[in-house]
RNA sequence: GGCCCCGUCGUCUAGCGGUCCAGGACUCCGGCCUUUCACGCCGGCAACACGGGUUCGAGUCCCGUCGGGGUCACCA
């Protein structure tokens, strides 16, 4: 049999991070058996925009490497790929349980149901509709129409028995048929609903196994039975817990982000995020630019294989060390026998602690060349860059080393790039390093003077000068370094005071002790 | 409330009856390195929800309690 997983996303627009789990275990599932991923659009709501609505989700897709093997733009023996343009399937459907009794024209109001249902509710009992406005006969339906009644489709579901489920994830799953309802399948305007139109389609493009997030799991037990009544063979189902709230067991949403944002590490990421979209003059609304939202992570310049490695331990694991995995040995030791039954609650602390290892991982080249259009897009270098330009970037970034976590940090250093008398000071640093020093600009004085009548250009020499200047001073280099280094780069804290100097050069470290002097 | 699921450090997890006075990772807290910051290194705090069984022996099996969550739509 060949494997073929599915995800299902709604275009609304942007891809939520427990999405891409789901996402990402079926991706590995199909692809390591030699299967099929397929990607489905879940549009049956929604017939406006869905174009605008896609692209982000499809683009997050690709930016991740979850390459679909069936759905929209790639094509494929099965489609269409959006359910908005499957309704002859689903009347087809809908007819055959009509035919075998599996399920019936109802004539029952949202209100005379929501009764029954409270009334039930009131009783401690499984709400079962009584099936008042069921139409057994042609005769019931002119009857119920002609009281200006609306006829919707409803499962006949059975009343008496047991479903017994084996659950890939969780194991031998048990419903009660008794205690399930006689769900609405169809509307009165012929349109359909989710459990008739995931069914329809997932028996369609064989798909073998349904990998979902676990909020499905009591959607289960009436899919079955429109499988059974259409003489379909039932899927494999597994379901994952689903991804929680830092700190907590709730299911993370997109719309708690106000309460989120009061978590202590959650906003740490957002906030970083934040500045640097802020750099980068990206215009944000809370919910499509946050944590939860994968776009995010791309805009600040996430590794995609980082997140990919983090969302794969969040409820998954292969023994008690492992945590570093790539594409290739996720595709061989992924299981499903290893997913956690319990949720897993989202930490953006560890998944920073990814990241930062990742970024540790990749090769100065790489790094300029993701980091560049950063540069570029916060107007800091021109497009395309003189060579000139990269060769410094490339020392910038050699020297940050690992403070360079995201390549968005790199705009941490726009310092570099303003000029020498344009200089933005940060206050707390200017005031206790050179203000309440009194021995500070005496001494950067002096210094500017040896600067200027040589010729140093490395690290090296830029050091043996500093020392040397300190020995006759008869100072510790402490009493000079810090209000030095707030001269030149305007910051308290930095890499290197040397390679800062060195990478600035001569002329232009002598131009800013000037101008940090004339502060004074 | 009905149904279903889940319950090991703050978080992600290892553990499939003895080798667990519970291991790893992230965080946090000390210390070292050091011109600052970061990295790195060393060390530390910290968990089997509770109660009954079963067993020579239980984090591991069974039952109950408690706790958490999901779902009960003419949403997906």
């Amino acid at each position: 049999m060949t494997i073929r997983t599915r995800f299902a996303p709604s275009p609304t627009g942007y891809l939520h991070i427990g999405g891409v789990r789901t996402a990402l275990f079926n991706w590995l599932y199909a692809r390591q058996h030699g299967g099929q991923f397929i990607l489905r659009i879940d549009d049956t709501d929604r017939e406006r925009n869905i174009e605008a609505a896609l692209t982000p989700i499809l683009h997050g897709f690709r930016w991740l490497g979850l390459e679909w093997d069936e759905g929209p733009e790639v094509g494929g023996r099965y489609g269409p790929y959006f359910q908005s343009q499957r309704a002859e399937w689903y009347q087809a459907a809908i007819e055959a349980l009509l035919d075998r009794g599996a399920a019936y024209r109802d004539y029952a109001s949202p209100d005379e149901i929501q009764a029954e249902r409270d009334v039930a509710r009131q009783d401690g009992q499984p709400f079962v509709y009584s099936r008042r406005f069921m139409a057994k006969t042609d005769a019931d339906v002119k009857r119920f129409e002609a009281e200006g009644r609306l006829g919707v489709i409803r499962l006949k579901m059975p009343r008496e028995g047991k479903l017994v489920l084996d659950d890939l994830v969780r194991g031998r799953v048990e419903f009660d048929w008794a205690a399930e309802q006689d769900h609405v399948i169809g509307r009165a305007d012929g349109s359909v609903l989710y459990n008739l139109a995931t069914v329809v389609d997932d028996h369609a493009m064989k798909i073998s196994h349904v990998i979902r997030a676990e909020e499905h799991l009591s959607n289960t037990p009436r899919q079955v039975f429109i499988y059974q009544s259409l003489g379909h063979d039932i899927p494999k189902f597994a379901h994952l817990p689903y991804v929680a709230e830092p700190g907590s067991k709730n299911k993370l949403s997109k719309r708690k982000l106000d309460i989120y944002r009061k978590q202590r590490d959650f906003a740490k990421l957002a906030d970083r995020g934040q500045r640097i979209a802020e750099r980068l003059g990206i215009s944000m609304n809370g919910e499509n630019f946050s944590p939860v939202i994968v776009d995010f992570y791309e805009q600040i310049g996430f590794l995609p294989e980082a997140l990919v490695n983090y969302l794969l331990l969040l409820g998954w694991s292969l023994d008690d060390k492992t945590e570093e995995f790539t594409r290739d040995r996720m595709l061989e030791v992924f299981s499903l026998e290893r997913i956690n039954r319990a949720p897993a609650s989202f930490d953006p602390q560890k998944l920073m602690a990814f990241q930062a290892r990742a970024m540790q991982q990749l090769p100065l080249e790489q790094k300029v060349a993701l980091m560049i259009p950063y540069l570029q897009r916060a107007g800091m270098v021109a497009d395309p860059p003189p060579d000139a330009v990269v060769s410094y970037a490339r020392q910038i970034i050699d020297a940050a080393g690992d403070r360079i976590e995201m390549a968005g940090d790199i705009l941490e250093y726009a310092d570099f790039f303003t000029p020498d008398d344009q200089l933005t000071y940060d206050e707390k640093a200017f005031a206790k390093r050179l203000h309440k020093n009194s021995e500070a600009a005496g001494l950067l004085y002096k210094f500017h003077q040896i600067l200027i009548a040589t010729e140093v250009c490395d690290a090296g020499s830029f050091e043996t000068l500093l020392k040397t200047f300190v020995d006759s001073e008869g100072i510790n280099i402490g009493q000079i370094i810090h209000a030095l280094r707030v001269a030149i780069t305007g910051k308290g804290v930095g890499f290197g005071m040397f390679e800062t100097m060195a990478i600035l050069g001569r002329d232009r470290c002598a131009a800013r002790i000037d101008c940090a002097l004339r502060k004074l």
